[in-house]
RNA sequence: GGGGUGGUAGUUAAGUCGGUUAUAACGCCGGCCUGUCACGCCGGAGGCCGCGGGUUCGAGUCCCGUCCACCCCGCCA
């Protein structure tokens, strides 16, 4: 063995070999993905990082490396040394190295394999259990080498777009304090310090606004956050995030830092210019824009979720002034809500109840047969919703197969109609009831009919999207500061306590909390949310303002926060910045169907490492050294 | 925390109304084959039917529980 490897090193990786390397010696190392034994020779397809080469043992030529080539087996590593060749008429189009082929002139088995477990290739279909337990080789998959490989040209790309851009990387810490709120922590028991705690971080949030106050002025770190929630296909307990924060600096100078990053991310990984569909725009205010923007309350009304799908339609319709208008229309289960406005109870401009619509043009509605009409209902009931009214528009307007048909009135059908601009053999569906449960219902709705009518391309391996220039970016700025906490009365912060209110909205702040909008944002790319920040609060005044609409007296606020408090008030420069889900972009920009499919090393949707077999129990002495014991039998 | 789908050979699946020896494809092993590339031909091995209980003369199949994976809601920036 010692002659491959110490005297012979690789030439080539086998999957860029081409017609040009025609006549040399090369050295290849790698996995037999394939052997075709004829009994006289055998050809083996040696795979490496880069693709696959056909190797041909000959015995007439090499004896001792068609012994190798003989013996070998799938997944067997190993070391050749040959002759490229052209392959004439036999060559193989399908590969990119088809063209040609090396004759084995000497070889070396480096180590046999068990039989894999599964098939080396893109497109099985195995478990994800098996390829989790085995991730060793399901990362031999070519998808998945790309996916890495992809990712890791991405992280590059990213420190170098923000070097240029005169941006400091530092590092924060993992072990941090505990701070309330947000998601669930992780929690690390503190050796030194018995019956104390570190959580991990689930995002370096306030370091980074720290770094600020100390001068740094730009910060930048692709940093692991965690946060101790319940898991999805697009979620896992420890993620990657491209964290950025800037001083002196207002939203729209974020934003531009940002698409510049994903402008420069799209040329370099997918050749794509994204300046096309969005070119510059230069303001009034000389500001350059590239991505549209649109406003939380508009975003809410149009989809019913702050991060909207705009490649298809199915937009939403906001009926509630024509329930008011018309008393409830003459349906019973309207009346209620227009009764509470009509008492002045509910307030039109915030409202606590909502009517919502939705039209499905004749020519896709026509295909949704009546039992696959039902079985929307019953998607929709999955989600908390008590039903699905409905209505097939009829040739005079009038509502067929409906709920409401029997008593609305004609001029409510008429109102209701125009406001969706309904026609003949249209599918009217409607939602009603609290304001949020109305949004979840709506927009988890008209995704699911998007999918189903076919108005969203697919996604994964066959997806056309990057060559069709179906990117859809967008904004979405300007929302509440403020939402309702658990109880429905008391007020909480829907961001974090320390986002700028809105100039505009000043005012608002004691008079009408839930009116007061705040500089956060969110970028959203296909109805993904690829990442959100905020413009900090960095006025004493204002923050003691908006401590005091959340019930957080000097006192608490010094306990929870002290650190960062104390910090803002030793000279703050005004600063904003903005973190991006690293994963999520890496699954876009490889269009992956799964976060998992762009982490080498993912987690199962209960946290657990099917491979490594973490999380697991420890043994008593290591929880008594911690001076932490466990509630749960042993 | 709630709902849905699934778990049978190494892998993916079939398995009827509860009834003889649990099928198939791919993979694997052996033999033959010098131009294959989804190589081909002949032969063969391979099973705790997720796990634990129950019903029954008899359970892969029915019932209860449980574990695991995936998807959705809640939760989560």
């Amino acid at each position: 063995m010692a002659r491959f490897i110490d005297e012979l090193k690789r030439t080539h990786y086998c999957g860029l070999l081409r017609e040009g390397d025609i006549d040399r010696e090369v050295v290849l190392f790698g996995w037999v993905h394939a052997r075709r034994d004829h009994g006289g020779c055998i050809f083996i397809d040696l795979r490496d990082r880069e693709g696959l080469a056909q190797v041909m043992f000959d015995p007439q030529i090499a004896a001792q490396a068609f012994a190798v080539g003989d013996q070998a087996r799938s997944e067997w590593v190993l070391g050749v040394r040959g002759k490229v060749r052209d392959r004439g008429a036999m060559r193989n189009p399908k590969m990119p190295t088809g063209t040609v082929e090396i004759v084995a002139l000497e070889a070396v088995v480096f180590n046999k394999a068990e039989t894999p477990v599964f098939p080396i290739e893109d497109d099985i279909d195995t478990n994800e259990e098996k390829r989790l337990e085995h991730r060793y080789l399901d990362l031999r998959r070519p998808r998945l080498q790309h996916n890495v490989m992809t990712r890791s040209r991405i992280y590059h790309h990213t420190r170098n777009h923000f070097a240029d851009h005169g941006f400091v990387e530092v590092e924060t810490p993992i072990f941090v304090k505990y701070t309330p709120g947000g998601a669930r922590n992780f929690l690390v028991p503190a050796r030194l310090n018995p019956g104390m705690f570190y959580a991990l971080a689930e995002s370096p949030q306030l370091f980074k606004q720290l770094l600020m106050v100390a001068g740094f002025d730009r910060y930048i770190q692709i940093v692991k956050c965690f946060r101790d929630e319940d898991l999805r296909g697009d979620r896992q307990p420890e993620f990657t995030q491209i964290d950025v924060e800037m001083s002196f600096v207002n939203q729209d100078d974020i934003f531009g830092i940002i698409e510049k990053l994903v402008i420069r991310l799209w040329k370099e990984i997918h050749g794509v210019d994204l300046t096309q569909r969005y070119p510059a725009v230069v303001g009034d205010d000389g500001v350059t824009r590239h991505f549209p923007r649109m406003k939380f309350d508009e975003s809410m009304r149009r989809f019913g979720n702050d991060k909207p799908d705009m490649r298809f339609g199915l937009e939403h319709v906001d009926l509630t002034e024509q329930l008011i208008a018309h008393a409830g229309g003459g349906v019973p289960m309207l009346t209620p809500i227009a009764e509470k406005f009509a008492s002045g109870a509910y307030r039109r401009d915030l409202p606590e109840e909502i009517f919502k619509g939705l039209r499905v043009p004749a020519e896709q509605a026509g295909g949704l047969s009546r039992a696959e009409l039902d079985k929307l209902e019953g998607f929709v009931k999955q989600m908390g919703a008590k039903g699905l009214a409905r209505a097939k528009v009829g040739p005079s307007g009038e509502w067929l197969q409906s709920p409401f048909a029997k008593t609305a009135t004609p001029d409510f059908v008429k109102a209701v109609n125009e406001a969706l601009g309904a026609k003949e053999g249209d599918l009217l569906l409607f939602q009603f009831g609290p304001e949020t449960a109305v949004h979840t219902v709506m927009a988890n709705l008209r995704l699911h009919l998007g999918k189903k009518l076919g108005l969203i391309p697919e996604v994964g391996a066959k997806s056309k999207s990057h060559e069709t220039g179906d990117w859809n970016f967008l904004w979405v700025v300007e929302p509440p500061l403020f939402e309702r906490g658990d109880d429905g009365k008391s007020w909480a912060a829907a961001h974090h306590p320390f986002t700028r209110p809105h100039d505009g909205s000043l005012e608002d702040l004691e008079k009408d909390p839930g009116k007061v909008l705040c500089y956060r944002y969110d970028l959203v790319l296909n109805g993904v949310e690829l990442g959100g920040g905020s413009v900090r609060l960095h006025d004493p005044e204002v923050q003691k303002r908006v401590f005091a609409v959340l019930g957080i007296d000097d006192a608490t606020a010094q306990e929870k926060f002290g650190f960062l408090l104390n910090g803002l008030k030793h000279g703050a420069p005004p600063h904003g910045g903005i973190a991006l889900g690293l994963d999520r972009l890496c699954m876009l920009l490889t269009e992956s169907e799964s976060l998992r499919d762009v982490i080498a090393f993912p987690k199962t949707g209960k946290g657990s490492d099917l491979m490594t077999g973490a999380p697991n129990t420890v043994l008593p002495e290591q929880l008594a050294e911690l001076k932490v014991r466990s509630l749960v039998e042993g």
